[in-house]
DNA sequence: ATCCCATCCGTAAACGTTTACAGACATGGT
DNA sequence: ACCATGTCTGTAAACGTTTACGGATGGGAT
């Protein structure tokens, strides 16, 4: 393994101190003829400046690292996917942590910034207890949190809006003429599933819509406890003629079922997903799902950070990021979805905004699993 | 920002000098009293060893990098998703690198590994040039190459077989009665779509049947390619009976077009993925794919480059991961594949292997768009 | 008492950079 | 001829660790 070269074989080679070596490499003002050395003995050596060194140096390591549970979860994934060009334009690597929502490997990474690894952290954790709260306190290095963490906890906070993204999947329900709008949620002890469930209740008293607890179901946020639940929903309130769904993969679970069950979607039961992955474009009827702003999320977080980074003293700020509605076949039909479709981002079909409230009451900064 | 504690605040606190604080945090034989002191002074402080000053006088930095086209394609996703969990068991963090498939960017990163950032790198370029080639020999850090590279390239290579693949699902259609095979490729110009291409001609002569060019489209990897390329074939050659697709998405794009022309999948025309991506098991009717074992390749390649970074100079290793079939309800019908459905991976209803050869012939080591 | 050896620990150098400081030299003004 | 000024460059310290080396101490054998 030949040792590469450094600031010191270069020095030698052209016949000058390190000093020099390094004022032209880094574009200090220095003699034309001792720049033309310098270089082109870097140049003939292969030099590559370690960046190890310069870190230690320089105290600072152009590193960022990105916590959340699982990236395979399509709603992280929207949001490594604009983190990553974000930092990478503004000369930062980016750091993977998965942490499988294990309460003691988010406290570890978060420790871990003491080890000066990283310039600074986003993370987005799907519960957040007082250990994390402390923690983030304690932090040794800039964080952003994706999620609601409670003012004053003095870091960066980027929020999602279920309140108002739930509204807006009741209000376009409403609007089809659907009266029992069934509920099927997550674990309501994480930060969405209860922000999640509290939304549904206020949006259908706004509908002026009674809460009737035969139509709510409480599961996890994966498929197949979807689909348990929308098979138990069947079975008990089977006048349903439209079911929220806390997330697009509970969404699936629905349709599996209600296609067995003969239901037709959405002439029998409309169904709406949350979170508006790619799953929702990709699922049959396409999925009519409430974008929470995934990818508007991880962007704003990776600025923040930057803009932290710049300036460690700014005072800390929260910033809520509207939901939309991506209407697609599983409330209006395949052939209505059609003549929406050319417009929209890259996966909604039709998108319809927050009402006019600015959305910014806000609660829910989430990432459901 | 109060600075942090270093060994030379814990040596001023308890009293003895930095190398026996280094020694007691590194465990090296030292006197009991000692240790207390240091070990009580250490907690005290709340120090944590600054990880850059260590891999500055260490030379291992313990980061490993990822390099592949996008992180969104759930190819590398499914990578990913493996090699994390291999590398932190180890003691390594990951870091991603998302090139968008673009060479220079690619170079880039195999020139970077000068600045020792890195121990290693584990990369899966979509096209592999000459200049790859040579930037992969002067690489200054084992490498791993998820992709075929040819023989002598001097770094360790994790291939798919595709051969063997397209075998399985050419063998498996044919079983089904079904003659009027079509395969919609992606640019023949990259590695996944050159293997693809002379698999498909393989496997029809292996069947005895004839290779006719109205029965192939080639496009790009994605939905909308291949939901264009599925309506001209259908205009083109209208018995086709079963469409071999060379990725999940194009399969996606052909269902799209099929259900619009009202023809029936399977009855009228089966369809077949490839790379068993998640997106085939929400598909409906679910997919029948064949499994190039994505993420069986991340975990061979984390493997490799773990085992590479313990003994430097090992002879480079090829491993071929071998393919598998995931049948589904888009060849067998939805009855006959929910009766297989119990078993299997996480994915696949009923899963298919190699014949029995050893699929060792392999030539693709893929991750198609 | 003397010597030897083992045990423990401190000094200092090293990893590869950046940068404050001061020395060397040339230039120009008086 | 001298001094002030400015430009360029070299020396050395620093970033926070690890570790080779040797000095100090104490105990046991003679």
């Amino acid at each position: 393994m030949a040792e590469g070269p450094t600031i010191n074989t270069i020095a030698r080679r052209a016949g000058v101190s390190i000093a020099s070596v390094s004022r032209v490499l880094n574009g200090l003002p220095t003699r034309e003829e001792t720049v033309r050395r310098v270089l082109s003995a870097a140049e003939e050596l292969g030099y590559v400046p370690n960046s190890v060194a310069r870190s230690l140096k320089n105290r600072r390591t152009n590193q960022v690292a990105f916590a959340m549970a699982d990236i395979g979860n399509p709603v992280y994934l929207a949001m490594v996917r604009e983190i990553q060009p974000v930092l990478r334009a503004a000369g930062y690597r980016l750091l993977l942590h998965s942490t499988d929502a294990d309460v003691a490997d988010e406290l570890d990474v978060l420790r871990g910034l003491g080890e000066r690894y990283v310039d600074g952290l986003i993370m987005s954790p799907l519960r957040v207890t007082d250990e994390h709260l402390r923690a983030l306190a304690a932090a040794r290095a800039p964080v952003v949190v994706i999620g609601s963490v409670p003012e004053g906890t003095g870091v960066d906070n980027v929020r999602a809006d279920s309140r108002t993204g739930v509204r807006l999947a009741l209000d376009h329900l409403h609007g089809l003429g659907r009266r029992r709008i069934a509920f099927v949620n997550g674990p309501t002890d994480t930060v969405p599933g209860a922000a999640r469930a509290a939304a549904y209740r206020e949006a259908l008293a706004a509908l002026g819509l009674p809460y009737d607890e035969d139509l709510v179901e409480v599961g996890d946020f994966y498929r197949a406890d979807g689909a348990a639940a929308v098979q138990a929903l069947l079975d008990r309130a089977a006048d349903v003629d439209a079911i929220m769904c806390a997330n697009d993969l509970i969404a699936l679970g629905a349709l599996d079922v209600l296609r067995r069950a003969g239901r037709r979607v959405p002439e029998d039961v409309a169904v709406v997903g949350m979170d508006d992955t790619y799953l929702a474009a990709v699922a049959w009827p396409a999925l009519t799902s409430v974008s929470l702003g995934s990818a508007r999320r991880g962007r704003a977080a990776a600025e923040l950070l930057l803009d932290r980074l710049e300036n460690g003293q700014r005072e800390p700020r929260v910033v809520t990021v509207e939901p939309r509605l991506a209407v697609r076949a599983s409330t209006v039909g395949v052939r209505a979805a059609e003549t929406v479709e050319s417009g929209g981002s890259s996966w909604a079909a039709g998108e319809i905004g927050a009402a006019g409230d600015g959305g910014s009451t806000g609660d829910g900064g989430e990432g459901s699993r």
